[in-house]
DNA sequence: TTAAAGTCAATAGA
DNA sequence: TCTATTGACTTTAA
């Protein structure tokens, strides 16, 4: 029975965490394993990897379509529950960086959307999950780590007590930054909220912009072209990812109270809009999408509708973007009609606070008519942004047409699927079957209610655009 | 070849 | 000390 073969792989893949855990208990010497620990853990990063590397990858591309929203939330839960942390978790069970961990906590994207590599934490988190003694075993090896940093401050303590008074900085920074050896590390580039004001304007007008416009935005604001680039492919996938998440937590939620609260909303960062993450948002580029597609128009049409008045000068995306950012440094000295004393662009219109975030807003974009698509640098006709951003328009919805039910798969692997869907699913064959049956309703639910939830949206949006008009 | 996906790792903030 | 954010980089996929 292939099945039970499976069985044993992924028991034995539930186990393996452990084994390394112990491994290094009886190896002793947390010491000595952590100092490297933390610099092999990126070369050895998870436990399964040696030689099982293989058969987690079988495993994930075998594996039944997860619902990584509520295994991450799971996760969470669990790794709260036992104040375990995520750095821990992280390099002990997925291989990951903290960093890493926090996001994909944070903002799973659904199974379909997911590579095979993108799916494999998940593959394990489910598969750490099933096994409640790997908790404990999590659990332990943190109080090993604990131990041995004790032991390691002791013994270094006392081991400096001579020298210590000279030493003191040395020890510390040497203890502290492990083997800066090589300071040809370059420093971080951090973007001052101007500028990321006017990349996000650039964006909304230009979600992919090109190479002409990302140097005049590199030049005016005096970074480096790669930043730019890298900025718009950041912005763009992280964009990406919360709408995910809100297409999730539609989904989930419109099932539950659905309908009436809007609020459904994802509390999330998305809107919090703390700001940042997503300003001009929504922007889900169409994944076969040309450049310059679909959101730009859309974010035209939101932006110029929440203008309030359609016709509003156009500008050259990049400068529009710009005038505000880098006040000091390179801001076109030219316009600053809108700027205050400090050269600052601030959202001029609005004097008010940055962003007054209105949920319900009635931004959604009218899935316009394609704007031209001229593509080229000029393109950016729509007037837009000055700095306001709050479009959280949730076209997303619309967007998201695919949506999960079809994720399942080819034949093929359906059968296998399925059995292992009973191996993912958890102790019990019984339960797993209607674990299965019910989560499958419920994303059917979710889906009809996401669907609602969009039209409800969309009726909105048009009264809205009436009143409007 | 390009965009997306996936990560790392520095750093900010609680 | 932990988590969240985010610029940079690598890998994958179209």
């Amino acid at each position: 029975m292939s099945s039970s073969e499976s069985v044993k792989s992924l028991t034995e893949l539930v186990q393996q965490p452990c084994p390394p855990i112990e491994t290094s208990k009886d190896g002793k010497s947390q010491e000595s394993s952590e100092p490297p620990a933390s610099e092999s853990q990126s070369t050895t990063p998870l436990p399964l990897s040696g030689h099982s590397a293989l058969s987690i990858q079988e495993l994930v591309a075998m594996s039944p379509e997860l619902d990584t929203y509520g295994i991450t939330k799971r996760v969470k839960e669990v790794l709260t529950d036992n104040n375990l942390g995520q750095r821990l978790f992280g390099e002990t069970i997925l291989g990951l960086t903290q960093g890493s961990v926090s996001d994909l906590l944070a903002r799973p994207k659904p199974w379909h959307k997911l590579s095979l590599k993108g799916r494999e934490p998940f593959v394990r988190m489910q598969l750490w999950l099933n096994d409640p003694n790997n908790v404990e075993k999590l659990m332990d090896m943190k109080r090993m780590e604990k131990k041995a940093y004790m032991k390691r401050r002791h013994s270094s303590v006392s081991d400096s007590q001579s020298c210590e008074s000279s030493s003191a900085g040395i020890d510390y920074s040497q203890g502290a930054s492990p083997q800066p050896q090589h300071q040809l590390k370059k420093p971080r580039v951090v973007l001052a909220p101007e500028e990321k004001e006017a990349l996000k304007r650039a964006y909304q007008q230009k979600p992919y912009p090109s190479p002409k416009t990302i140097e005049e935005l590199a030049t005016q604001l005096n970074l480096k072209t790669s930043t730019v680039i890298n900025w718009f492919h950041n912005y763009r996938s992280r964009i990406r990812r919360e709408l995910f998440i809100e297409e999730i937590q539609a989904g989930s939620q419109s099932q539950a109270g659905s309908s009436d609260s809007p609020s459904a909303r994802s509390s999330r960062a998305a809107h919090s809009s703390e700001g940042d993450s997503c300003d001009g948002v929504d922007a889900e580029g169409p994944p076969d999408g040309k450049p310059s597609g679909p959101e730009a128009d859309e974010f035209s049409n939101a932006a110029a509708k929440s203008q309030g008045g359609p016709a509003e000068p156009a500008f050259e995306a990049g400068e529009e973007a710009l005038r505000g950012a880098r006040p000091s440094e390179r801001a076109e000295p030219e316009s600053l009609e809108d700027t205050d004393d400090e050269g600052r662009l601030r959202a001029p219109r609005q004097s008010s606070p940055p962003a007054p975030q209105r949920p319900g807003d009635a931004l959604e974009t009218l899935p316009n008519s394609a704007t031209e698509g001229d593509a080229s640098t000029s393109a950016a006709s729509t007037s837009v942004l000055t700095g306001e951003s709050s479009y959280k328009s949730k076209e997303s919805s619309e967007k998201i047409s695919s949506v999960p039910s079809t994720s399942s798969t080819p034949a093929s692997g359906s059968q296998k699927a399925n059995s292992l869907q009973s191996l993912f699913g958890f102790s019990e064959a019984a339960s797993s079957r209607n674990t299965r049956d019910s989560s499958l309703r419920k994303k059917k639910a979710a889906n009809l209610n996401n669907i609602i939830h969009r039209l409800e949206k969309a009726a909105s949006r048009e009264e809205a655009v009436e009143w409007e008009f």
